[in-house]
DNA sequence: CGGCAATTTGACTATCCTCAACAGGGGTGG
DNA sequence: CCACCCCTGTTGAGGATAGTCAAATTGCCG
């Protein structure tokens, strides 16, 4: 029984429908690293995310990463209907997906359009974040960028420390990332020396807290936010 | 009677239903550099583009721009069943677009499945161009960027010059671009001078020509397929 | 022919990248 | 339990790329 029901593009359907969904669906796990599909690979499978953070991202022919989306719980994977989707897709943390083969997918959704009609919301709303994304990559600049980025983490992921409100904007928050540094330099289009050097520079002048690699607090979020231009 | 029933979302559709959309909807003409909408108001139009290309595009408070998306004919504008869309849309070129009120064009779309599905579909492959766009932005250099924008220009408008199958790599090929410099400039995320500079240096290579300002030919092919990395 | 905007060119600068060395810290094996 | 090792991240120095500012040129339109 999956816990994002609700919030996926599941939630479009009634009892019997998901249970045919379910019959064709299956519950994967992935590790820390472990790749769903490859980039140029035709996606024979679509998939749910259930738990966990993916990456999608593509490569030059040299090895530069560029990460071009970030999927959380309840977000949708895949090219249904289509080709080659262009990207590969890893899991960032451990991670539990939905996985469908395509064919049934589509044929399933061809069925149900209050199914697609989720996805096709979902997939505009997607759209929509990615262009706003292609501004900061390409027109900001690096402490901006950085800035941005951890702005977007506390919307996504962040925790309010205490008892303040949300909208309280002067709050401590607190931030475990589920990225590398190397693989924020790969999501803002920069290398790692610089992504680092940024944080040190946030750090030593008081905009932030760095409590482990892995950890950041925001201290003074209103500074942080002058920063992102 | 629209020129680009056959390519655009409508195509989903049968005469009667032809008919209903063709109701809801008018034509609009517009002139080059005029705004179908802008920025961060929530969209209450979308629309079919005709005839014209017409640019995405989003700026930063002090004034940079990037353009998040080129649009052409047959393609959709305009988010549906949601609220802004967070770029405005202005025509690059004389263009004509066929508007619907976003609430009419709701409705009708809901109780036309097949018209949903074409528009996922098409949605879906922006998606994934939009994608591929990024690491172009974050990852590539200024030649690069160069090269692989009128790589991308040749396939979508270029025309073989003389007699040469479209397959035949080594043909020269004329390209009449719908951009200025500047548009160049926010498309790829670099500077107008950075643009014309790797203009004059892709002539100077005899990689291309230039006969105006606005006409590109392509001269050597397979090295400004180099070019792009 | 003149005026204006777009583009080109030039000189200089800043930012970010590259290459290289060093540090930290988490896990493993002695 | 501690020492060591390896991987990730940090720091530093220097250089290249693209940005900035300014001036000259082009070409379009009246």
């Amino acid at each position: 029984m999956c816990v994002v029901r609700n919030r996926a593009i599941c939630s479009a359907l009634d009892v019997n429908e998901l249970g045919a969904l379910n019959a064709i669906g299956r519950e994967r796990k992935l590790a820390p690293g472990e790749s769903l599909f490859w980039e140029g690979e035709d996606s024979v499978l679509v998939a749910n995310v259930i738990d966990g953070v993916l990456k999608l991202s593509t490569s030059t022919e040299d090895g530069r990463e560029q990460i071009v989306g970030v999927v959380y719980p309840s977000d949708f994977i895949g090219r249904p209907f289509g080709g080659a989707s262009g990207h590969g897709v890893t899991a960032l943390t451990e991670a539990k997906v939905c996985v469908f083969s395509r064919r049934d997918f589509d044929k399933f959704a061809s069925e149900h359009p209050a199914l697609e009609h989720k996805l096709l919301d979902r997939t505009l709303g997607e759209l929509d974040r990615t262009r706003r994304w292609m501004l900061w990559l390409g027109r900001k600049s690096a402490p901006e960028k950085i800035a941005a980025f951890l702005l977007e983490m506390v919307d996504r992921l962040g925790e309010v420390a205490g008892c303040e409100a949300r909208s309280e904007e002067s709050a401590v928050r607190q931030l475990a990332l589920p990225f590398s540094r190397q693989q924020i330099a790969d999501i803002l289009g920069l290398t790692i020396e610089t992504v680092s050097r940024q944080f040190t520079r946030l750090r030593n002048e008081g905009i932030v807290d760095l409590p482990s690699r892995r950890e950041v607090t925001i201290v003074d979020y209103d500074r942080l936010q002058a920063e992102a231009g």
